[in-house]
DNA sequence: CAATAAATTTAAGTATGCTTAAATTTTATT
DNA sequence: AATAAAATTTAAGCATACTTAAATTTATTG
């Protein structure tokens, strides 16, 4: 059984290697994990020795087959405990995402099982993310691109709100955007590739780092 | 914050300690836990050190206050997930146990109070423990005795079925014996200790072990 | 392209919590 | 009360996963 460190490690692996379609580094994995250079680089050997990671010295870490399927899995785990705390408990998406990280490591296949069906085994959780299948099967999205990517003019339909931080989750819910919201990019700042959008006939101007976080589909 | 490790232990010696009213001992622990007495002493050096058990050597360990207090929150933190699995997604008490052993060392306080208001801020498990309240204080139950001790020919209601083993749960179900059923003791046999109760007007003999594990409340 | 800066790895050490084996203390027996 | 048996503790060592500091490799830049 894989622990829940290396469990940690590959779920940020498979997130960072899938966003940016190369291997991760070790400072960026450092900077994730909030420990040290010199312990990332004494995993590595530790995970590639486990057939779970591929990793070139200086040159960064990817799943093997092997470390993915564990990925996949720990992201199904987190994705519908989420989704379960939110629809059983009333619980709101800014407290569920860091009590799902620790519950994600603790539940047995039986427990994740029911909570599937408890749920109507979903393809999507709350914040709009796909959640693996048993088998490992990702449901796709198409067409999702980030606000920071999105036309001035266009009219898209909120797809994905990035779990990144509990602060920006609550901002976005109080100014009314939420999943599957529709919005109108009214206007980009090249000064500082601030966006503002419209929600519910009011307008708002975001910070770049927010148009980053929030993912949309283009609307007919 | 108080280790998984250490979570454990305070919940065991509360455990013992409350049912035969004394000091727990190295080796009964270290039974309990499944590591060797060497670990214990180590570790009961250590839990003394930080003032949650009062510990002289070669006699033993009890809990202190701060100790017990950290043992009823786990304890209630258990319970109350054993409830919550059980109403939620209809896993069945014998799954439910070994799942909670888990989930009750990765819980949150605002997780705990949200699965307490939707279980109705319940008094008992559905074992029939009582569940600490949030304060620490445990709920009363009165007059509950081992069948093991009860009367043949009294009438008694299920008041515990204790979680020691899936096993056992499973019979105990499968014969009828579940929480708040009425049962009668027909018969004590001195040779073994066996006893003979009627269930739905069926008679079934209990072993000595399993009268030790199943907790009544006599009725009028 | 050599020098410097940045990133990464190695080395040595730490904390937790376990193991086995040896030493010690307590309990039981005669 | 002496001695044997049982329980417990101490000692030495191990695995995991982290730390800081030093050494090394890679990337940048004038």
């Amino acid at each position: 059984m894989a622990s829940i460190t290396t469990e940690d490690y590959l779920k940020i692996i498979y997130n960072e290697t899938k966003e940016f379609g190369r291997a991760i580094t070790t400072s960026r994995l450092a900077e994730r994990l909030k420990i040290s250079n010199a312990a990332i680089s004494d995993m590595a050997k530790k995970l590639a020795q486990q057939g779970l990671v591929s990793y070139t010295k200086y040159k960064g870490m990817e799943l093997t087959r092997k470390g993915e399927k564990i990925a996949l899995n720990v992201i199904r785990r987190h994705r519908l405990w989420e989704a379960f705390l939110l629809k059983s408990l009333g619980l709101s998406l800014s407290e569920v995402h860091h009590i799902a990280e620790n519950l994600e490591h603790h539940s047995p296949d039986i427990l994740i099982e029911k909570i599937d069906e408890y749920l109507g085994f979903p393809s999507f959780d709350p914040h709009g993310h796909p959640i693996p299948k048993h088998n490992g099967e990702m449901p796709k999205i198409n067409g999702v691109i980030a606000l920071s990517k999105a036309d001035v003019g266009g009219k898209y339909k909120v797809a994905i709100i990035d779990d990144a931080s509990k602060e920006l989750m609550n901002f976005f819910e109080k100014i009314g955007i939420i999943l599957h919201k529709t919005i109108k990019v009214k206007e980009k700042l090249s000064f500082d590739n601030s966006v503002t959008v419209e929600v519910d006939k009011k307008d708002f101007t975001l910070s770049e780092k927010m148009t980053e976080n929030l993912f949309l589909i283009k609307e007919a």
